[in-house]
RNA sequence: GGGGAGAUACCAGAGUGGCCAAAUGGGACGGACUGUAAAUCCGUUGCGCAAGCUUCGGAGGUUCGAAUCCUCCUCUCCCCA
């Protein structure tokens, strides 16, 4: 959006955001009518979160940067998380019944939420602002009796059989609390068309049906006009799934992920990925993405895509300094002749690098007159299983310590290999470290 | 209730008395190559420096010697009622 001060008052021109959306990649489904109604002027649109971690991850980045799309248009956008809904558990790609998770869990969990979508989102831009809303607002006081004769009554069995999300659970069996999950979501559609205004929901491609049932119940019970829209499911090139390393989820809480950890997934995307990733993880506008690629083309390995991508979304997620901290522990980590670097760090540079990193403590006094790298590694550390793996990994070229290669099983270690006397950096290959802790 | 098949390492799956610490494939890990990618190639994959030790569902037994034969137990799958 572009804002201009004239007449001292601010005009703001829309880019319109279904054409934005269309370019990025973002759009998998869109209701007719909606461009028209986004067109007409600014729109409050929302998108629900489900309180299921304390976290979000980088999964849910796609429907936060929509919403941060959608304000840059020039829209309102609102994020519901789910207080009520996240009590009932939605069935959408789900194949088993969930656990219901407990109230102060959930109360946890939206408190957390919360904070990092204000990260993402201007809350204090004038009419535009984004809110953040709770559905358990509205359906705490809801009697089941009323929810079912002014809800239930609206919407037809035969129509919520016919979801894609009920129909996958046939065989296998679904509690009436998920069955009813449809409906739940889309009271809060209804309820927030009603109340606030809001005429677009937004979601991810497997929330149709969700979304759907909301403008229904909108046009059933008031004859009311509302609009969905749908983002399509992130796929990666090698087709395994999105937003997951080998440690599991990628969060956006520094506590979960390390900023350095978050900084690396993006850095490895795939060329083809980080394409797409690109445009739909930052604001960068087309000329400035297709310049980038063509760069890209030009010197590959320089990997300057994934470079701008992990630097935008980490400074926008964590902070500058994060970044800076990440990329410095990148050139450490995998850079070449850094022994030398490694030992000149700071001591809380060294600590932030390794942040993530498993930590092991070991005493120092077993370092006087020396130690045998191999004790040192299986029997002090538990670095290694067994004296056998650790020897043969020696013999393979795969151990190194401070970055330097381990030789010789024979190698012996003392205070002269340690950094600043109070640390040993030991790795097994390339990517596994541990940082022993001298005490 | 009756009948049959089976249980082997991280997984799948050979092995039916010594040549078995156990084929092969996958996975995982390491190395080379590379762009911290993909593909490829090489190596490792019970413990031990070694002698050797402990492993093939569990407990006993036969034998100089058992994953392999016998007995009992536990569990899984299939078929018929």
């Amino acid at each position: 959006m572009i804002v201009l001060p004239i007449f001292g008052r601010k005009i703001r021109f829309m880019k319109n955001f279904i054409e934005e959306l269309r370019w990025r990649g973002m759009l998998h489904d869109v209701m007719p009518g909606t461009e028209e109604l986004l067109n007409s002027g600014m729109t409050k649109g929302y998108i629900g979160f489900d309180p299921t971690a304390d976290s979000l991850g980088v999964g849910n980045l796609v429907q936060v940067m929509l919403l941060l799309h959608f304000q840059q248009c020039g829209h309102k956008p609102i994020a519901l998380v789910g207080g009520a809904t996240g009590m009932v558990g939605d069935p959408s790609g789900k194949s088993q019944e969930r656990n219901l998770l407990n109230e102060e869990i959930l109360a946890h969990n939206l408190a957390c939420q919360k904070a990092q979508l204000e990260k993402f989102l201007d809350f204090n831009c004038g009419e535009q602002s984004a809110e953040i809303v709770n559905n358990y607002d509205w359906f705490k006081n809801f009697s089941f009796l009323e929810f079912i004769r002014d809800v239930g009554k609206h919407i037809t069995i035969n129509y919520m059989m016919a979801k894609d999300s009920v129909q996958k659970r046939l065989d296998s069996g679904m509690s009436f609390t998920e069955f009813s999950y449809q409906l739940v979501q889309g009271y809060d559609f209804y309820y927030l068309w009603k109340h606030m205004g809001i005429s677009l929901q937004m979601g991810g491609s497997d929330q149709w049906g969700n979304i759907v049932t909301g403008t229904e119940l909108i046009r059933r019970k008031e004859s009311g006009e509302a609009f969905a829209l749908t983002t399509p499911l992130i796929k990666k090139a090698d087709g395994t799934k999105f937003g997951k390393t080998e440690g599991g989820n990628v969060w956006l809480d520094a506590k979960r992920t390390s900023p350095y950890q978050f900084y690396q997934f993006w850095l490895n995307a795939a060329d083809e990925d980080s394409k797409n990733f690109i445009r739909i993880f930052t604001l960068k506008t087309k000329d400035e993405i297709e310049a980038l690629e063509a760069e890209h083309e030009k010197a590959p390995h320089l990997r300057l895509l994934q470079k701008e991508l992990a630097k935008d979304i980490t400074i926008r997620v964590h902070s500058e300094k994060d970044y800076n901290a990440a990329i410095e522990a990148s050139e450490i980590l995998f850079g070449k002749g850094t022994a030398e670097a490694l030992m000149n760090l700071s001591e809380s540079d060294l600590l932030s690098v390794f942040d993530g990193v498993p930590q092991v403590e070991f005493p120092k006094s077993a370092l006087d007159g020396g130690i045998n790298v191999i004790d040192f590694l299986v029997e002090k550390t538990n670095i290694f299983p067994s004296r056998g793996e650790a020897r043969k990994m020696i013999q393979g070229g795969g151990v190194l310590i401070n970055k330097g290669k381990v030789e010789s099983e024979n190698r012996n270690l003392d205070s002269a290999d340690t950094i600043k006397g109070k640390y040993i950096l030991a790795q097994k290959g390339k990517k596994n470290y541990f940082l022993v802790v001298l005490k």
